[in-house]
DNA sequence: GGAGTTGTCCAAAGCGCTTTGGGCGGGCGA
DNA sequence: TCGCCCGCCCAAAGCGCTTTGGACAACTCC
């Protein structure tokens, strides 16, 4: 079925069909009526190539993945995000494309995606702290909003992040009212601008207080489960080890917990864990009620919905100025913190 | 850069052109050649919608993911599995398009996909015992292929699956030679297709040595690691507890660990845990050499591989002749197995 | 009653590509 | 030498839609 045998069979000419379905006021109201009607029992779609070659907006948007290098799209928290991103495309129409990409094509891959015009725009994942992409997607042309920033240039374009400074910050401001003073972190990969930002954050509730900070009590690397296990279990053996321990991600925590319980300790009494909790899908921190570990909270999927709804805004409006979104993380208070035990 | 163009400054007809770009032979190598290298220098490529458009070929396919029920996005394998697809996909030249939809249109998505022409084909996920897509499929007549597969109807479609039932038959068996008679079974959500061999497989072991069936050894629901902890803090708990664990993920292996942990006994040693492992990038069952725990491994990014190898030969070969690929997943053993302690 | 306005519809062009159906000239066989 | 074929190229139609630029009748207003 295709508007002609459509129009054909309602006695109409093409453009008036195309009128009415598509609410242009040139169309009396009694034949959009009866053109809706045909159109929903013929279960009518006008053909989505057709329809964005005239247009020329593709109603799609892009988002590329490479494959090799971060891992991104196997890192759980792109699921959860790409679920938040995916249910605001749907309601305003957009199809999300997705590419996957050997790693050393990704720039290549933009500017096809650009010009073969595929899609209206794209969302930019997992920024380092100085990415490349950023000025290839300004020659571009193409409107894009990152998930996260760029440290130094975070002005020049359209972003929604949350506050890993503060986050981390806060986190280890808790820690240290509470006793601590031997605090490790266990970050993400160091050339992640989150996990930069997330540092600072630590390094400056340290620095505020005076206190000198021991990059042997940083580990920086993949947030698995297995991070914060063997960072724990290591860390654990010094003579003097952490109280407490600051993990970037759920997994870590978990890692880190099994570390503490293997070297015969008790999580919240003998050793203190927070982390931060991006309140995944499968991955949850107890219940809301509840929660298991102490964490700094921030929705990764909300995340996406607020990052595919500016990117759609800008579209649509045609406005490039960048525009910003921070999101404070909360901290929820579970069941892995406590004071640093007396000797 | 348009094809009109570019053909205006090459001083050849628009016709030549694509023909020389699309590789027909009506076109000399020289100017071939000549315009193969006018393209490379003003990165032309043709544009998707106009090329869709004209060859009736959407070069897309379609992923459509329900929200609410199974949380499919956000489970860890769902990642996985797109990377894999997404990787034959851009070597194909197919777009990805994925559709977040609420549970209750997820029927209208594909019929709409279908009526819009945006995809050529589409990949089905998790299916369940019954699953009602299948039908509205068939009806639609749009190419597909299933991740997994509906029991009782194994034959009328396409599908890659791991062989479950065989694993987790062996699984067991590889406990029950260890001397193991108590064996629970974590399992997936029990209306999932793939849990439902699971426990055929586990069921099978049993029956085949005369051993009963006890429904209490055996724990259905979304597999989580809390999932696996609170089975096996309650298990453990009775008077008669099982001395080997059968986990159907990663994750609820590690909460099983967790559960043994607390009540104080050692993994490997006092009870066992075998688990399914689907290989997942960020979720590592040790190294490939030194795994931790006994498992069945399977990777899904190969089927996700396979999937889309599949359903791409489908829609261009232009044979619907149902075709399957049964892939049989291998035990490695870690250190998570013993033999069943003598009291 | 005539001019202008308004409401409703349509014909046709155009989006950028592919593909059909030739056209033209040079080489080859008879 | 003639006719035919073949290699190389092009004009034009068509994919299914949107949108421009009217056409036509009915209505309003003086």
């Amino acid at each position: 079925m295709n508007l002609k045998t459509l129009a054909l069979e309602l006695g109409l000419s093409p453009t008036t069909v195309s009128r009415a379905l598509n609410g242009y006021p040139e169309v009396s109201e009694a034949t959009r009526r009866r053109v809706r009607e045909a159109a929903e029992a013929a279960n009518y779609h006008p053909n989505t190539q057709a329809k964005r070659l005239a247009t020329g907006r593709a109603m799609a948007i892009g988002h590329i993945i490479p494959i090799s290098d971060r891992h991104e799209i196997v890192n759980p928290v792109f699921a959860d995000f790409i679920a938040g991103a995916g249910e605001v495309y749907a309601r305003a129409g957009y199809d999300m494309v997705m590419t996957i990409v050997p790693d050393d094509s990704e720039a290549r891959a933009y500017a096809e995606l650009r010009s073969k015009g595929n899609v209206d725009g794209v969302l930019i994942h997992a920024p380092k702290v100085e990415d490349h992409r950023i000025a290839m997607l300004d020659t571009l042309g193409m409107p894009y909003v990152l998930h996260g920033r760029v440290s130094g240039s975070d002005s020049a374009f359209s972003w929604v992040d949350v506050n890993n400074k503060r986050a981390f910050e806060r986190a280890t401001n808790f820690l240290l009212d509470l006793g601590h003073r031997r605090i490790a972190l266990i970050n993400g990969i160091g050339e992640m601008d989150f996990a930069r930002r997330r540092r600072r954050g630590y390094e400056a509730a340290l620095k505020a207080r005076d206190m000198a900070i021991d990059p042997a009590l940083i580990v920086e690397g993949e947030m698995t489960e297995a991070q914060g296990h063997d960072a724990a279990r290591e860390m654990l053996r010094w003579p003097d080890p952490p109280t407490a321990f600051l993990t970037a991600s759920l997994l870590s925590a978990m890692g880190a917990r099994r570390g503490i319980e293997e070297a015969g300790l008790v999580m919240g009494r003998d050793v203190s864990i927070v982390t931060h909790d991006d309140e995944l899908g499968y991955l949850k921190n107890g219940t809301a009620e509840e929660p298991i570990f102490t964490a700094t909270r921030s929705s990764v999927r909300e995340a996406g919905r607020r990052c595919a709804a500016l990117l759609i805004e800008q579209i649509e409006s045609g406005d490039r100025s960048p525009r910003h979104e921070l999101m404070e993380a909360v901290l929820v208070v579970g069941q892995s913190t406590g004071p640093v035990p007396t000797q």
